[in-house]
DNA sequence: CGTCCCCTTGATGAGGGTCAATGGGCGTGG
DNA sequence: CCACGCCCATTGACCCTCATCAAGGGGACG
């Protein structure tokens, strides 16, 4: 049999042959509900690494969740000071700051090579109001958007260079998880220099602090190549809960 | 424990004749929606300064927008540090950040006497898909929420004590104007110990640059009570232009 | 094989944290 | 009405973390 031709059309990525499904827009909505979802998505080539998927000012008119690879997104003042307000991987949606004033408060700049699936949003919003479920989840992850940024916020303004760090390294492993990689071994797609900026130090003192924790024996650190030696440790570091410790205050 | 609800008769206070409307959530509303809208708000007696609206872990059931007062909200790490995620006037809206995981992240404590409007959310959310432009302002609050903790993430990732503070000051100011108040001349509700924690400086670092900021002519401060004497130059120590282009919020 | 960029490591110093003492408002109670 | 005590704010002295400046190593890629 001879293969039949490619059309673009079947190789679409529906959202329900998706594996990200879980962890993205779809989340909660039925199999025609989610159809009604891919009519309106678009799907374009990757970006290359170091493409601008957005840039600050550009008029908004998509939000865009990463399919494959990963993102930075970064904001700038009026002095020309950067500062990168998140790293996005698979399943996760950019843009959401975007909606308020109808154009984009920050870039996002493709760390690597990077597919995304494009969500126009004037149609999601119309979707939206007739799928209870859609409209629920959006407004999730907006929420979730927050928190993040808040959970930063916390970061930048109480922990010591060695606790943030800790921490990033902490997410960075959760995240990998979710997405079935290994939560002990992962490469990092973005430079010290990204991080640093990120959890509002230098990359001196980045460099500096994964040195430290190499030689304490908590992590394995090349370059890219990051091994988690002892997740306990680190997390205690991060001023997390170890995970099975049942002893943290609800109020 | 919330407050008990009084008489409506007694507090009535409609969307339509609330002079917020232009700022909250109502804007861009025509008048018979906001009539649906003011159908499933709840209005309840003023909370005292240090009463909770709500706490970290209770239950998500409804956002809360302030009708006169003001707040803060804090979240709490593991270590029971604190970071103080924002001040809260009126026509502002608490709980967005609730929505992802169902109960609150954080807490939300009067910092003076203030009455709120409680909006239930699986109603707002009902009334949302029928009424596209609700669901569209709502939207636009959330990112508006997202769009300012990323500028705190700038002043707390990139910036010094000194331009932090300024940043902070005229950000209050502009927020005064937009109610209606003096832009050079206001009380703070909140205390140097809240200014610091959410600027991720010291109660002796705010007290100091104060002082100094004093010393050079830009304000005069009297504990709570704030002039500002050279907006000019406290924007150009925020890092802003000369009028604000940056941060503006128009709802 | 050379160049560039990223990362690492060391030396030094400053900004802001920490500790400590004092003063001023304001509420409470005599 | 005044006195007391508490809390908040201010100011000074000292110190520590992390930024800055500088030099050198090692991949990636042409």
């Amino acid at each position: 049999m001879t293969p039949p031709t490619v059309k673009l059309s079947t190789l679409k990525t529906a959202c329900k042959n998706c594996k990200l499904h879980q962890l993205c827009l779809p989340l909660g909505l039925e199999n025609n509900d989610m159809d009604q979802l891919d009519n309106i998505i678009k799907r374009a080539k990757p970006y290359q690494k170091g493409e601008y998927l957005f840039q600050h000012g550009d008029n908004f008119d998509a939000l865009y969740a990463v399919r494959s690879g990963s993102v930075k997104t970064f904001s700038q003042d009026d002095n020309g000071d950067e500062q990168i307000t998140g790293f996005y991987l698979a399943g996760e949606m950019m843009g959401l700051d975007a909606v308020h004033e109808g154009f984009h408060p920050c870039s996002a700049l493709a760390l690597e090579t990077t597919s995304v699936c494009k969500i126009p949003f004037t149609h999601l919003e119309e979707l939206s109001a007739k799928l209870p479920s859609l409209q629920h989840q959006l407004l999730r992850i907006m929420s979730k958007e927050i928190t993040e940024d808040q959970a930063l916020l916390i970061l930048l303004g109480q922990k010591s260079a060695e606790e943030r760090v800790a921490a990033y390294l902490v997410n960075m492993a959760d995240r990998m998880e979710k997405r079935g990689f290994s939560s002990v071994e992962f490469n990092l797609s973005m430079s010290r220099k990204d991080i640093g900026n990120y959890l509002g130090l230098t990359i001196e003192t980045i460099s500096r602090t994964f040195s430290h924790l190499q030689q304490d024996g908590l992590i394995n650190s090349q370059r890219k190549h990051i091994e988690i030696l002892n997740t306990e440790k680190l997390r205690a570091i991060a001023g997390l809960p170890k995970i099975s410790c049942g002893l943290k205050s609800t109020g």
